[in-house]
DNA sequence: ATAGGGCTTTGACTTAAGTCAAAATTCAAT
DNA sequence: ATTGAATTTTGACTTAAGTCAAAGCCCTAT
């Protein structure tokens, strides 16, 4: 259980992934462990200093909601991915002003639910002795624009079908990625993978496809019925990746 | 007519704004000058190197289309706004490599739209020189960053004629401090801005509301109707602030 | 193993927004 | 000013997806 932030945590972050050990005691010095329970809103405002955030454990959903309650989620944060970057740069010299606001919601989908706090003035010191790190906070923030891009693309030209299909062919790909690395670090031969867990609620998902609840359940019966997939609850299992994909387009 | 690339052009950019006129001679040095007219796709791909653009005349649509031709526009970039850096930095290092994809399609909406292009790589390198250029980079894709989650925002939270009022309320605003910019520069006082002129076709609206132009003239009829705007071809007159501010949330 | 709460599915119905087609308006070039 | 093309509006109709309500399922803690 994590209850100390060591070096080895930050060196899962691709930011600090090559740093040395006295740097990353630096950022240790001036960061934070919070833990949060399922369904706790990580709160921005109550922190000393707006800063950016990164999961160690559990997952945390970046959210969107509107003033009738409807709810939109944009990501879900896995371990030693970074969040909340957008206040710290985006009118940089005004940070420290206390008055940032961060474009997203954040709470916590799961019970011990670790993150590290980065506070924006001392990262910012941080990087400007250490210049090599922008270009990976740019690749960071880059990679997020795509996604994006990508994201709206889904949403407004696709429909719930089409949506989930790619959802779940992502969510494959991810799958055999880390088989494939699996493999390579063991030395061993892994099956081939046609089944994905879905690791977040139907209720979750619903809200990052655009959609509600009910209408998510008829799409995945939609294409059970068409015997592409096969659902057991929260096992998917791919029966014709082939035709999946063509929906998908 | 934009003919030949001067460094009071590249000074209208925010990335360059204060670099000195030697800093401003290297960058033109390695960047050129494209021009396109109404229509004209800017293919990416022709380019010696990917790289970012940035509009010095007419404007852009940044758009994508889906396998059946529909259609979202994502951003309309005007003079001085650059666009087209996420492969730059996504996977920097391996960017010379020629196979970047651009996330975004990109065409001109205007006659005489001129862009400046500047590859990735000489970019790369006077950046690793002047590393206070970082911050305003990651300053610009922050900025972006809260845009397209609000974007998301609208589409997925709420309807047209919400979506409509929204975008009305952001250009009067930008309309606004124009205006104060105006005042404040000549010394002089100018009368209270109610109305706006659309740039933009309806058509290309509608898509970039993510609706479509028969939903958007009838959201423009019913919002009139109402008698909280006038409706005169490109000219919207604001009759009802309130209501309209209402309405948005 | 069983009760209870939280999730998920199903059914019947509604609605916002899309489609297709035609008419009307606006714009730009003579 | 006039004409033709491009843009925008209007009307009639369809449809994907949302709403509301009820039933069913399945964890988890006793």
């Amino acid at each position: 259980m994590l209850n100390k932030l060591e070096n080895k945590d930050l060196k899962n972050i691709f930011l600090f992934s090559e740093l040395s050990e006295e740097e990353l005691n630096e950022i240790r010095s001036f960061s934070h462990l919070k833990k949060f329970d399922k369904g706790e809103i990580l709160s921005f405002d109550s922190e000393p200093y707006s800063g950016f955030y990164c999961t160690l454990d559990g997952a945390v959903k970046l959210y969107k909601i509107s003033s009738e309650g409807k709810e939109h989620i944009l990501h879900i944060i896995y371990p030693y991915n970074t969040f909340a970057e957008v206040p710290i740069f985006e009118n940089y010299g005004e940070v420290v002003k206390n008055n940032a606001t961060y474009p997203l919601n954040a709470m916590a989908i799961e019970d011990n639910t670790v993150v590290i706090i980065i506070p924006a003035r001392p990262l910012l010191n941080f990087l400007e002795n250490n210049p090599k790190l922008y270009l990976k906070m740019l690749s960071t923030l880059s990679k997020r624009l795509r996604f994006l891009n990508n994201h709206i693309e889904n949403l407004t030209l696709l429909d719930v079908k089409k949506r989930l299909s790619k959802y779940l062919l992502e969510k494959l790909k991810e799958a055999e990625l880390n088989k494939e690395n699996i493999e390579k670090k063991k030395g061993i031969k892994l099956k081939k993978i046609n089944s994905i867990e879905l690791s977040i609620s139907k209720n979750d998902l619903s809200s990052h496809l655009g959609t509600i609840l009910e209408t998510l359940s008829r799409t995945f019966k939609k294409l059970q019925d068409e015997k592409i997939i096969e659902v057991d609850s929260k096992k998917i299992t791919i029966l014709d990746f082939q035709k999946l994909k063509e929906i998908s387009k």
